[in-house]
DNA sequence: TTACTATTAAGAAGCATTTGCAGTTAAAAT
DNA sequence: ATTTTAACTGCAAATGCTTCTTAATAGTAA
């Protein structure tokens, strides 16, 4: 049982993952290209992306942020979580207690201060899930 | 006393949110724009854009997915959670247990299946804080 | 009413990301 | 070790969301 889909490991992509792993400071696809850049002066922002656009679809590397291109907004502000279709993309309100002691918790952890909280969950809508089984 | 800035509630910002809140679809800026045109046929997108960043600044509805314009990678593919500096944009790990109990929660709540989540913190970074303090 | 200034519509500009293409190369097949 | 082939690369151009520019409009205060 592997995931790997006729990919091949190019000097690129190797040096992208080791670059990356190098790392703690979540870097963006442009900071990313101007760190592997030191090794391999040559390769293209694009190369980044598509590789990046690979490996976390690979489950090899977490892409954040990635939520979807849009923003979408909400006529509710006070804490309440959500939750986003994988497949549709649709978002839903979730309709339960909020836990703002873990703000406390990380706060301590991390020495930020002001520390607020949001919760996302992921999952598959049942329009969608009710689809896939025919 | 009021958070009114000289703001003025024109008839588009009024019907924007009005709009937005008659739904719990959390719709991307030209969903909403295409539900206020229905009222108002000559109201631009950048109007809806320009009054959606408005009213969020104010805190009268959320703005979603407002981490920043580029996405963020990260080498750690285990779910942990992250704590972003709303001053900077920085990005760190927050080193505390998760709470997979959740997911089931939301499933219960949301009926969607194949429940994950993530933990975003906000705050200011100690950087940030330290410079805010002369 | 008059003056003042925030706001608007329309479109251009900005910027992150994706895509088309022609040449390159990893790696499977021989 | 060669051949083969489809994935991959660099580059440029395209795309798509969001913000900005500008001249005109319209709330608001006096």
């Amino acid at each position: 049982m592997h995931t790997q889909l006729n990919h091949r490991m190019t000097k690129q992509r190797q040096i992208i993952i080791e670059e990356l792993r190098k790392v703690t400071s979540h870097p963006t696809a442009d900071q990313l290209h101007e760190m592997v850049r030191k090794r391999l002066p040559r390769i293209s922002l694009s190369t980044v992306y598509r590789n990046l656009e690979t490996l976390s679809s690979e489950g090899m590397i977490l892409k954040m942020d990635s939520a979807g291109t849009q923003k979408r907004f909400d006529g509710t502000v006070e804490n309440h979580y959500h939750i986003r279709c994988s497949r549709c993309g649709r978002v839903d309100d979730v309709h339960m207690e909020t836990i703002p002691e873990i703000e406390e918790i990380a706060r301590r952890r991390s020495s930020y201060q002001s520390v607020s909280h949001i919760i996302e969950f992921t999952g598959i809508c049942p329009n969608c899930y009710s689809q896939s089984r025919g």
